[in-house]
DNA sequence: ACCGGAAGTG
DNA sequence: CACTTCCGGT
């Protein structure tokens, strides 16, 4: 029995120790010279096996502890009787049993069972040895408080923060690790907080993906929080599995927390700022229940407003969202992206379902057009839509109610013929967040992915603002870069794109007068020089390089990336410039601690440079100053050097022209007329835009009579156009639009548009029509009007489909400042 | 479907 | 402002 006994006590360490790659002679030798350290955790068990001889019989083991200074105490005894316990009374109680003949298992572990045990084993014949174990027991490691944060994600690149705290007492480690490698984390793409427990990634499609592993451990334990990227990126929140070896545990946290509706309600509904003078920021008074996303805005100014009023009857409960909730990001609601106010606004809303994956079936981009999507299910996107308004009766009649309010403002245009299909005018449209649409210098689209066009491709501001220049800058974008680089462009695509075609007409054409008006006032900011953004070079510079493509399904091509070369040094990517929350994400009091602890810290000196450098990616991305961060520490960034195609500033509100249908007709009729007129260049013509109006700025003056000469796309255009010319100008509007969907073509290349923008309509006499009219008219209408005139081919679709007079007008080349001014323009200078 | 006016909302 | 809601028209 004994023998037994004995030989089976041996297995199990023996085994134990093999596995450490120890021999067990080894380390029996070792166990002996000193003791062995052993952890637990409170609550926890923990198995004290002695390390035997081989080949030896055990014949008794006596366990003894002592705890620090204290006298020690027999408490155990495995023998030939067995388990027995001297005093089974002592601290132990009940807690203590044998394990295998030979350990000593002892759980529900208490703080004071730290201290040294010793087992005195007593082998055949009459050998005894004494081994030693010393026991530290542990606070266990809590379940770390997590929490990632979703700062941007874009196509281009998903920027995150993940945090993952211990909170207990005892000290713990927070180690990282993606997808379970221990390799380091790649500098340029991680940052670690000082203490270890956030860290803040940076990363492009292809590395997100994958989990991150955050440790949180002390010598006893450990508590291990994966972080799906993919969650996190696409939606939100996340989820967390995870294990620990010995026990492991799982725990899931995930911090999206309350991705939940309420907080989406939340945010939205809360306030707008405050006052706008004062405090551009808001402060925004932080909702004990959420968020997920703290809400950056507030900076320091702890104004104090508040006015949070939560809808109320509007939480998500209704509906899980399909996908498992999805959230956006921060810049969602900021105001770039709706300028005036904080909601999300529905195009920016299309944009993001046509962004995830998870919605393709309810809303996708429509293969071969640029910008074209189709909403497959009108019911689920409205729902969707609602739900992300809280406005539960929502419907697609009126979600295409607010749609059809885009068409004339040129962001959005309805695909004639084809059900549930619209096309974002990406020309026109002011992509503040998206400054990848622009794209493709080099041409590289993806097949997939919707073109992009070229013209103004380069980037998107934002919108508006008034205060600051910087962003509405439209410059470079469309003037010269429309032709320019079109055309190198539209080859690099691998000729996916059609030939070409016309898009121009939206984007063109409406553009131009977008367009010319910026250019001239590019001239006047870029030192006259214009000809200088006609470059193509220059007036892309940043994106030169071939860019990354993101997704396949979005028009969106390429991206500015960081590559190596960029002209910035950011230190994540660029891609963070976008996002403002990064600074502002300060601790805030209403939010767990976590906030306040463990958000970073930089040096000022970092956060300088760090600021600089967004700063300058502000101006060079074109992105709204009002992305930045305001910060005390923040300098304008002179130094940046900015493209002069870029400084100045239009305010690109696409407002215009909204062409009735009766408008519309009427301009027809009108126009014909008037066409002969052209000849005369339109005074100035250029009342045209309220938003012009506010430029005012000194030079504007000039400028301003330039553009209306505009033909200022003449000037900046010029040189390119005669290549654009070479090309096969006609074309584009194919006379004969074999499908049914005239449509389509339209926004594409810049230069296409002049092509075909001789045709029609002169400007100038547009002009002097509106003139007129507008006199009698309503200011709307006045608006309205006005824009027809200048768009010609605007709306492609909608006038293509009617207007017979194109091929008229091709015959006619040009004439007309206006768009044609280009035509003109290019005329002479071959 | 889709369009767009009108009025209302926050 | 940016829709939302209604609605008459096509």
């Amino acid at each position: 029995m004994e023998g037994e006994w004995a030989s089976r006590g041996a297995r199990l360490p023996a085994l134990l120790l093999a596995l450490l790659g120890l021999g067990p002679e080894l380390l029996y030798g070792q166990a002996r010279a000193q003791p062995q350290q052993v952890n637990g955790v409170l609550g926890g068990s923990v198995l004290l096996s002695p390390a035997l001889p081989p080949n030896k019989t055990v014949k008794e083991i006596e366990w003894s502890f002592s705890a620090g200074a204290g006298a020690m105490i027999q408490v155990a005894e495995f023998g030939p009787g067995g388990f027995e316990r001297p005093d089974p009374n002592d601290r132990f109680k009940q807690r203590l049993e044998m394990f295998n003949e030979t350990a000593l298992k002892i759980r529900a572990l208490e703080r004071g069972d730290s201290g040294v045990y010793g087992a005195r084993i007593k082998l055949h014949p009459a050998l005894v040895e004494d081994q030693t174990f010393s026991l530290a027991v542990y606070e266990s490691v809590p379940s770390p408080r997590t929490r990632s944060q979703l700062l941007a994600s874009t196509l281009e690149w998903c920027n995150l923060t993940l945090q993952c705290q211990g909170a207990g007492k005892g000290a713990v480690n927070v180690t990282w690790k993606r997808d379970n490698v221990t390799r380091e984390l790649a500098a340029d793409r991680h940052q670690l907080s000082p203490d270890g427990t956030t860290l803040r990634l940076a990363l492009p499609p292809a590395a997100a993906n994958g989990t991150y592993a955050c440790t949180v451990s002390n010598p006893a334990d450990r508590k291990v929080v994966l972080f799906d990227l993919q969650t996190i990126c696409q939606g939100g929140g996340g989820q967390t599995a995870f294990s620990k070896s010995g026990y492991i545990v799982l725990t899931l946290i995930l911090l999206a927390v309350s991705l939940g509706g309420a907080f989406w309600c939340w945010r939205m509904n809360s306030e707008k700022a405050a006052d706008p003078a004062a405090t551009p920021t808001v402060p925004a008074e932080e909702s004990p229940s959420e968020p997920q996303y703290t809400e950056i805005e507030r900076r320091s100014p702890p104004e104090v407003s508040r006015r949070e009023k939560m809808k109320a009857g509007c939480s998500i409960v209704d509906k899980p969202e399909g996908g498992g909730g999805y959230h956006f990001p921060e810049w969602a609601y900021k105001t770039e992206s709706s300028p005036g106010s904080r909601q999300i606004q529905l195009w920016h809303f299309i944009l993001e379902l046509l962004q995830k994956e998870e919605f393709r079936h309810v809303i996708a981009w429509q293969q071969g057009e640029y910008g074209e999507f189709v909403i497959k299910d009108p019911d689920e996107v409205a729902r969707l839509w609602g739900r992300r308004k809280c406005k539960p009766q929502m419907n697609y009649d009126k979600l295409s109610r607010a749609l059809r309010y885009y068409y004339n403002k040129r962001i959005l245009h309805k695909t004639k013929g084809k059900r549930f299909t619209y096309k974002f005018n990406f020309n026109k449209l002011v992509m503040p967040n998206y400054p990848f649409i622009n794209i493709r210098p080099n041409g590289v689209v993806p097949q997939s992915a919707p073109p992009v066009p070229t013209a103004s491709s380069r980037f998107h501001f934002p919108p508006l603002d008034s205060h600051s220049p910087t962003d509405d800058a439209q410059p470079g974008r469309f003037p010269g870069s429309s032709l320019g680089p079109s055309n190198p462009d539209a080859l690099g695509d691998g000729g996916e794109r059609k030939p070409d075609v016309p898009e121009l007409e939206d984007g063109s054409s409406d553009w131009r007068r977008g367009v010319d008006l910026m250019a001239s006032r590019n001239a006047v900011g870029a030192g006259g020089v214009n000809h200088q953004k006609r470059k193509p070079d220059i007036m892309l510079p940043l994106f030169s390089r071939p860019g990354m493509y993101p997704d396949p399904h979005s028009p969106f091509a390429v991206s500015p990336l960081p590559g190596r070369g960029g002209v910035l040094n950011v230190p994540i990517s660029p891609a963070l410039s976008l996002t403002p929350t990064l600074f502002s994400y300060s601790p805030s009091p209403g939010l767990s601690p976590f906030t306040g602890s463990s958000c970073f810290s930089f040096n000022p000196e970092e956060m300088k440079h760090y600021l600089h450098s967004q700063a300058c990616s502000v101006f060079n991305y074109h992105l709204s100053p009002r992305t930045f961060p305001r910060y005390p520490l923040m300098v304008p960034p002179l130094q940046c050097q900015v493209p002069l195609e870029e400084q100045p500033q239009f305010p690109i509100k696409l407002q215009p022209p909204p062409v009735g249908r009766k408008n519309r007709e009427r301009l027809e009729s009108a126009e014909e007329p008037a066409a002969p007129q052209l000849s005369a260049p339109p005074p100035p013509r250029v009342k045209v835009e309220p938003a012009l109006e506010k430029e005012a700025e000194p030079e504007e003056p000039p400028a301003k009579g330039k553009d209306k000469d505009e033909r200022e796309e003449g000037p900046g255009v010029e040189e390119e156009k005669g290549p654009v010319f070479a090309r096969p100008a006609a074309p584009s509007w194919h006379p004969a639009p074999p499908a049914p969907t005239p449509a389509e073509e339209p926004q594409e290349q810049g230069e296409n548009s002049v092509e075909k923008a001789p045709p029609r309509e002169p400007a100038g006499d547009v002009g002097a029509q509106e003139k007129r009219e507008d006199a009698l008219m309503p200011p709307k209408l006045r608006l309205k009007r006005r824009w027809n005139g200048d768009r010609q081919a605007d709306g492609p679709e909608e006038r293509h489909n009617g207007r017979v007079h194109w091929n008229g007008a091709l015959g006619t080349p040009h004439l007309a400042p206006g768009p044609k001014a280009v035509a003109a323009a290019a005329a002479s200078d071959a």
